[in-house]
RNA sequence: GGGGCCGUAGUUCAAUUUGGUUAGAGCACCGCCCUGUCACGGCGGAAGUUGCGGGUUCGAGUCCCGUCGGCCCCGCCA
């Protein structure tokens, strides 16, 4: 009988029916238990672990005990089974192991720099360095399995809601609006470049124009922008999706009934029931002080400006005046804390930035805290009508300017989550957010800006555009959120020429500049464009989620670090002077 | 561009608070012992320019200055 050369099973596939047969494994050494007589080695691939055993008597002993772990190795030997005492049943081949005969080194490995079968941590540096090592341990390697098994289900489940998968070109051209373009120079056209895409934007409009009516995409996207945990730096992937002949609604069941189906898929933690609630921006921002918010607590902002407006209350009433806000938020079950608790959440909203944190604690003797003599009964009573008070509560305020205030008391909500644990645990939590303003005044240019995508339709169309304020008008513009993570913006678009050119001459672009950077897609358009939509959740963020993962790093398989250099390809590199000089490049090195 | 934290053996950490003998330990590595382990066990060994440069001091891993690198955050991310 011919055995193939490498391998009859995988390690994880035999079972106590096998025993008598004669089998070949393939594999690295996970682990080596040397008894001096008998040699256990575990032998590890891609499929499970199986216990291959060496007796003294076997002329490979010596040879099988000198193996460094992490070698790659081929046995041929028979499946015997356990005895009942040494089965092991934390493995799945634990029943039987493999009594090797013959062995055969394929790949002999160096002394390691760090532990593949420990889940030891390491540093970051060095994990990347030999991401091929990391990638070995079982971690990160269920990590990147899920991702596989992710988008496979993503690919079927879009392919079931008559979708269909397009490519885009990855050489494109530089758009105006948006992140920093990675640039190509070009070889033929000296002087002139092309950029990597930072989205498939343009072109998935242009295929719905095409008349495909349903296009997605597991869509690279390229963004020269620093990095955050959640944030890789250069390059991630997007489900991106557009369709045809949609309202807002069309495109968010869509997605509803994807994620809805994708998370129980591969998670068991319970999962928001469509539909997801819809929270207008304006409000996301004045309950939850972010555009993201985390709803797997409570801790809701209530704005008490109002209070403060006729109050004797002097601190609180001067920011009104100045054109402030005043808002608080309740917070069960911190009367009892010590004074460092509430110091040390003053010292947080300091560092962000605040003027102080103002707060009253609700005790069985009475309201406790720095403000409660001077606030007064009356006050304190008109408060109670806004914000009932549970015994035990506290209640943080901050005034400042509107802006200042309400990202500061986000940050505070998520801080004393994280402080006192108050998360839902095992969940996800979908929300939309919706109604994002088309535009908002940027302090640094002093002009009107985009605050989002430049191609959103505005609701009220034209009409708004020309009657309206531009900073009150409204986009038909859409973020889906997950336990604080933003997975994805979208939008309706703009798909008329007569609105398009208005809606950026009001972010100062003429006419002629909107045809020259986007001369492609206007052209399009008036050659009989659908109304259209779409969005483009992250693929690296859903498969963070699905993997209870803090940073993207784990959930990639070759990952930059947070600087965007590839430690294994060591990227970004120089090149040589003839690659420079076929592209017309002189390089311009920064002053030191 | 800015802020915070961290750099000690191949690796993960200790010794830094209060400067003071020869910088310790686990894993990995090397040698010896061990025939039923599964994180095998036992004995021994090798392994260090304390990121780098300068300063203070009788004396610096420890204090000061600078610099490099890493992670996290702000800015930035239509």
């Amino acid at each position: 009988m011919t055995l193939h050369p490498y391998r009859t099973h995988t390690c994880g596939e035999l079972r106590l029916p096998h025993a008598g047969s004669t089998v070949r494994l393939s594999g690295w050494v996970h682990r080596k238990r040397d008894h001096g007589g008998v040699l256990f080695i575990d032998l590890r691939d891609n499929d499970g672990i199986t216990q291959v055993v060496i007796t003294p008597d076997r002329a490979i002993h010596d040879a099988a005990s000198d193996l460094h772990v992490e070698t790659v190795v081929c046995f041929t030997g028979q499946v015997v089974p356990r005895t009942p005492d040494t089965v092991n049943p934390k493995l799945s081949t634990g029943a039987v192991e493999v009594v090797a005969e013959t062995m055969q080194v394929l790949g002999s490995a160096d002394i390691l720099p760090f532990p593949v079968a420990d889940d030891t941590q390491v540093s970051e540096t060095i994990r990347l360095t030999y991401r091929f090592l990391d990638l070995r341990r079982q971690r990160l390697h269920a990590n990147i399995i899920l991702r596989s098994r992710v988008i496979a289900s993503i690919r079927r489940r879009m392919m079931e809601m008559g979708f269909h998968e397009f490519q885009t070109p990855i050489l494109t051209s530089s758009s105006p609006e948006g992140a920093r373009d990675y640039l190509v120079p070009s070889r033929l056209y000296p002087g002139k470049f092309y950029a990597l895409p930072q989205a498939p934007q343009q072109f998935k409009q242009l295929l719905m124009v095409a008349g495909f009516d349903r296009y997605f995409q597991i869509a690279p996207c390229f963004r020269d922008e620093d990095s955050r945990a959640d944030r890789s730096p250069g390059e991630f992937y997007q489900l991106d999706l557009e369709m045809s002949f949609v309202e807002q609604e069309d495109v968010f069941r869509v997605v509803e009934v994807l994620f809805a189906g994708l998370f129980p898929e591969f998670s068991d933690w319970s999962v928001t029931p469509p539909p997801f609630p819809r929270i207008p921006y304006a409000d996301a921002m004045r309950r939850y002080g972010s555009d993201k918010p985390d709803l797997r607590f409570g801790l809701e902002i209530v704005d008490v400006t109002g209070v403060f407006r006729d109050a004797e209350f002097i601190a609180f009433r001067r920011v009104v005046d100045a054109g402030g806000i005043v808002r608080l938020i309740p917070v069960p079950d911190v009367a009892g804390r010590p004074r460092s608790f509430f110091d040390s959440l003053e010292a947080f909203v300091k560092e962000l930035g605040g003027q102080g944190l103002a707060y009253l604690v609700f005790t069985d003797s009475g309201v406790k805290g720095p403000i409660a003599r001077a606030l007064g009964a009356d006050t304190l009573a008109r408060l109670s009508d806004a914000v009932p008070p549970q015994p035990g509560a506290g209640w943080f305020f901050v005034a400042d300017e509107e802006p200042v205030a309400r990202t500061i008391l986000g940050r505070l909500r998520l801080h004393l989550a994280d402080l006192l644990d108050l998360r839902t645990p095992n969940a996800y939590r979908f929300c939309w957010i919706v109604d994002f303003p088309m535009y908002e005044f940027d302090d640094e240019q002093q002009r009107i800006v985009f605050s989002h995508n430049p191609f959103s339709m505005p609701q009220g169309g034209l009409e708004a555009l020309t009657t309206q304020s531009p900073l009150d008008i409204l986009a038909y513009q859409y973020d889906i959120v997950c336990n604080g993570v933003e997975l994805s913006s979208g939008a309706i678009r703009n798909h008329r020429p007569d609105i398009m050119y208005r809606a950026f001459e009001i972010a100062g672009y003429s006419n002629e500049e909107v045809d020259q950077k986007f001369g492609g897609m206007i052209r399009a358009f008036r050659y009989g464009a659908p109304p259209h939509g779409g969005i483009a959740p992250g693929i690296d963020r859903i498969v963070m989620l699905l993997a209870n993962e803090e940073n993207l790093r784990e959930v990639i398989a070759f990952p930059m670090n947070q600087n965007a250099q590839d430690l294994l390809m060591g990227a970004p590199s120089p090149v040589t002077e003839e690659q420079l000089r076929a592209l017309h490049i002189q390089l311009r090195q920064p002053n030191s």
